[in-house]
Parts: structure tokens; sequence; C-alpha cells
DNA sequence: TTCATTTGACCCAG
DNA sequence: CTGGGTCAAATGAA
């Protein structure tokens, strides 16, 4: 408990250290780079804060047993970090105490498996409840409501969101959020179907000449209007021009997951550590002194 | 004016 | 028939 309390104290720390920053020097507002960094060190320091405590929930009957014996039959299962923050310690091997759960399960039991998600992949989400919040936290991908429901037997009502590109780009992914009732600071997340907005892009394939066409003409943009989706465009266009170089990815093979916007890096040493966007942008920028970031994000930024 | 959210109605599997 | 999932008009915020 103490080292917990410990990282609740340094993430106290990193976020005063950032007010401070903030209030003392303007310059820093304007740094969307540092703010980003910044940000994420918090995050990713609460986060190892909020892991800690999910294991000693697990230690009492927890939501996640409470879930698996509520479930009969569930399939296979697999425990993540919880989606869009930064996984503890960066460990590629993450234990059911260390962070959010999450079943796979191509014919989940029960209500789970009806209607549209009958025969698509399931994914279900235990994450923390933002406080005074009913928004599941940020998974790196935009959603939008289309609807509540007042389920039987819950205290909470059941949202559901399906992807924001669902009509530009017929991207079929949908989630379902609801408040646990007996764990009302514990939202579950359920995830259906795969998203293609995002995942369409193979890395490291693509000529480092096409990328870099693609990116000065800026048609990421030009045919989308949605600012996070041209985001997601950019940074992918980004990684692949990076990951073109044979020599700065000589230590550091990415692959960009199907099921979220994150990255797993996959180490020499055959672990993966599993990042954010921000993080694997991070690291790229940090990769080289002329970084292609600098180029790409000159030449698209300011347009429409 | 545009876009996201809310909410009642409807659909359909069980 | 019941209840979960979806649709679409109404509403509100920016």
């Amino acid at each position: 408990m103490e080292e917990i309390l410990s990282q609740i104290l340094d993430a106290c720390k990193l976020a005063r250290e950032l007010e401070s920053s903030l209030l003392l020097y303007v310059d820093v507002a304007s740094d969307a780079h540092y703010l980003l960094r910044s940000c994420e060190e918090i995050v990713g320091a609460f986060n190892k804060a909020v892991h800690g405590l999910y294991a000693m929930q697990s230690q009492a009957p927890s939501v996640q047993m409470l879930l698996m014996s509520a479930r009969e039959g569930t399939g296979n299962l697999l425990c993540t970090g919880i989606p869009g923050q930064i996984s503890p310690e960066n460990q590629p091997a993450v234990t059911e105490s260390e962070g959010g759960l999450s079943y796979l399960n191509s014919g989940a039991p029960g209500k789970l498996n009806r209607t549209s998600c009958r025969n698509e992949g399931i994914s279900i989400e235990l994450v923390p409840a933002q406080p005074h919040m009913e928004n599941p936290p940020d998974d790196g991908y935009t959603w939008k409501k289309y609807g509540q429901k007042e389920i039987l037997n819950s205290r909470f009502p059941r949202s559901y969101y399906h992807c924001t590109h669902k009509h530009h780009y017929g991207c079929q992914a949908k989630k379902k959020v609801q408040r646990l009732d007996d764990y009302p600071s514990t939202l579950e997340v359920t995830y259906c179907g795969a998203h293609i907005c995002s995942t369409s892009l193979t890395p490291i394939l693509i000529p480092n000449e096409l990328m870099l066409n693609s990116a000065s003409n800026g048609k990421n943009d030009e045919n989308n209007n949605d600012g996070s989706q041209g985001g997601h465009l950019r940074a992918q266009a980004a990684v692949q021009t990076v990951a073109s170089r044979p020599t700065l990815i000589q230590d550091h093979n990415w692959f960009n997951r199907e099921d979220s916007n994150r990255y797993t890096e996959q180490m020499q040493g055959g672990g993966e550590v599993d990042c954010s966007v921000a993080e694997f942008a991070d690291a790229m920028f940090n990769l080289g002194n002329n970084s292609t970031f600098d180029v790409i994000f000159s030449q698209s930024q300011g347009k429409p």
C-alpha cells in the first residue's frame, strides 16, 4: 500500500510540475509535444497506482472474478492493460492483477452474443471510471453515442457507441459502456467488431518515397474533414516513413495492432512493449536529429 | 448553423 | 411477450 501511495504522490508531483511550467513559461502552453509528453507521464504515473490498486482488489473477491463467475462458459481469457493507457512498467507479460480484464471471444455467452455482435469478435474490458464522468477513458478512437438504455436489474444505463467513421469509411466497430452495479467506479466496455478506419495501412512495407509523396501532397487530410482521423493518418504516414528506414528500425520492429490504435514494439530479446501512438511517436521523435515527423507535420499542418 | 447527445419508438431474437 | 439493440427526431451546446 505504501508503494501505491508513493506512486500516487509521484503522479501528483508531476502534475504540479506541469502546472508550474504552464504558469511560469508562456512557451510551454504552445508546445504540444512537451504537453503531450507531460500528460502521458502523469497518466502513466497514475496508471501505475491504478494497476496497483487492481492488484490489491484481486486479493479480495474481485470485479474480474465476479464477472467471470457471472459469465459461465466464457471463452479465452486475455488480460490486457487498460485501453488507451500506458501499461504498467511497460512490461509485456501482463497478469490479471496488473490491470483491466479483457475477454476476447468470438462467441460470448448469453445476451452479449445477440444481434450485430453475433458473428464478430467481442472484447469486454473493465476500465476504471473517471471521476464525475460517464465517459470511459479515451481508447484512441473517436466514438459517437447513438443510444442509451435502461437495462433490467441494472442500476445504471447502458450507452451505445459506434465509430465516428461509420458513415465515411463503413467502419463497423461499436462499443457498449455500462457502469457495474456492484462497483460503480468500474466501467464495463464491450467492443464489437474491428475498426477498418485505421488498420488498412501497413507499416514498413510501403516505400519511403511513396509515403513522403503522400504526406507532402496532404491527401490524407484533403479527403477527410475529421481532425481525429487526419491525426491518425498523419501519424501512420509518419510511422511508415520512419519505419521504412532500415537504419532506424534496426532495433525496433513496430506492428500496428488490429484491435486498437496502439503499437507493439518487438524487442530484439523477443519481448513486446505495448505503447500508445503518442508514446510511439515520442520514441520515433527521439530516434534521430532530423526527424521525419518535423518534415511531415510542417508540410501537412495548416492545410484544410 | 453544425454537430453531438438524448430519448422515445421501433425491430427482432429468444 | 419481453428486453436488448438501433433508429431518428428533438434538443442543446459550441
